[in-house]
DNA sequence: TATAAATGTTATTTATTATTAACATAAAGT
DNA sequence: ACTTTATGTTAATAATAAATAACATTTATA
């Protein structure tokens, strides 16, 4: 029985509450809007430290903005 | 002002209360040894995954082990 | 003190994140 | 309807995490 883990993430609900968009958070974070929206979409497994300062520009905490579940497969 | 994050971990400091080598943690996390050693001593910047599977193998959480700071440069 | 177990460290390779650029579509405003 | 503004998406490249292997050093322990 193999575990992977994946990520769900509440970006877009919190970056809507600070009226941001995903360019404007892409800048705070210095990272590209792209960067932000395949982050957004799950797209990739990002650093420790850019989930980070994401957090951090959305006033959050990384366990509130990002959710893990264990898969099987 | 440009800024940078550094993470401080607490790592060897949770595997010990657990009575787990490096090796052990790494199994358990599917790393390698060598990966913990490189993370214990802040070498590189983990993904955000894998920082959640080192804290559940300690049962702690990411703010707990990891801590952050903003240094200028 | 000799042996084994655990950790340190470095160099090279592989895998994946993040950048970049370019264009498409959606939504909002004039 | 037209024009911005925001977001979606893809392909190619660059940057870096993690794997691998190899050997050194430290710590425990027989």
């Amino acid at each position: 029985m193999n575990k992977t883990v994946k990520i769900k993430n509440r970006i877009k609900e919190f970056r809507a509450r600070h009226d941001f968009t995903q360019e404007e958070l892409a800048n705070r974070v210095e990272v590209r809007r792209e960067t932000i929206g395949h982050i957004e979409k799950g797209r990739y497994n990002l650093s420790l430290i850019l989930a980070w300062k994401i957090s951090r520009a959305l006033e959050s905490s990384i366990e509130e903005l990002f959710k893990f579940e264990e898969l099987d497969n």
